[in-house]
DNA sequence: CTCATTTAGATGCAGTTGCATTCACATCAG
DNA sequence: CTGATGTGAATGCAACTGCATCTAAATGAG
């Protein structure tokens, strides 16, 4: 029982993620949507509700560097889909609020988004296989079981 | 037995992929080593050998834009890595080929992304998990059965 | 309180990407 | 041969990213 190649992981698995990656991408510039980044921020800020959501709360989140989260911010803000408020109890902060514009949008490319990753991933699977795949994939994220590192 | 949401298995395989991925590159960085894209096409040169290939192969191998590989190969080429040589029988076309300093850097990368890699996967899994694993990941890249579409 | 350190966030600059276009050669119909 | 169409590759421009740095406010030691 030897030790796996983990590239017979990580090969397939960056692979299925660009073609999936592009083909959602392309399924929502062609409606005339925003990219996933915009869509992933929308909706962590459509989950914090009326509490907004800090940035360096999104970076964490959204698993992006600072500066980037700051820039995503700008565009949204500047297309109208956040607002940025004030923070009281901290003078050098500021708290993303999502506006009606920004939830439409969001919910739009939601109908886009998961059309398009229906079709890419699905076939692909019975209901079993997607099953274990999703718990495969989960084992990834989890820190490492200790007596295996 | 309804039909699973695709969304099970997209968002880990994102967030895998893109923990894995920084974890790959911080690592190449670290050793003052290109990033992950040079490595790619410097290995397809390779596996290559005295053929050679023409840009629009490896568009097709590495899934990226037209103008994508011919920047990069660009870049490559500045950097010593790479020749751009005639193509004789076809005078739009070019053959990139590898240099000794290509694969010599090639080589370098190799060790630290092998090792990073097995860092970064191999404590998840056991060897029959990883077997699965590696197996599910190649279905989403096979064409789908077409009694599922 | 005062000064040093840390934390939240913005930004200038250089390098990279996406898109559309352009150029050059190839191929094919007539 | 001649012009129309197709294919391989490069590139100008605008948008985006990474990095390093910067500002302002918070925290904390003395």
């Amino acid at each position: 029982m030897q030790t796996p190649d983990p590239f017979d992981i990580w090969l397939p698995l960056a692979r299925a993620h660009k073609s999936i990656l592009s083909s959602v991408e392309a399924a929502l510039k062609q409606a005339g949507l925003p990219g996933l980044d915009w869509y992933d921020l929308l909706w962590e800020l459509e989950c914090a509700g009326d509490t907004g959501l800090r940035p360096f709360e999104l970076q964490e989140k959204l698993l992006l560097p600072q500066y980037g989260v700051s820039r995503l911010a700008d565009r949204l803000a500047k297309a109208g889909y956040l607002t940025r408020q004030e923070c009281s109890g901290d003078g050098r902060g500021q708290i993303l609020l999502l506006t009606a514009a920004g939830a439409e949008t969001r919910a739009q490319m939601w109908a886009v988004y998961s059309d398009a990753m229906q079709q890419a991933v699905t076939p692909h699977f019975s209901p079993g296989e997607a099953r274990r795949l999703a718990e495969l994939l989960g084992k990834l994220l989890r820190p490492a079981p200790a007596d295996k590192i």
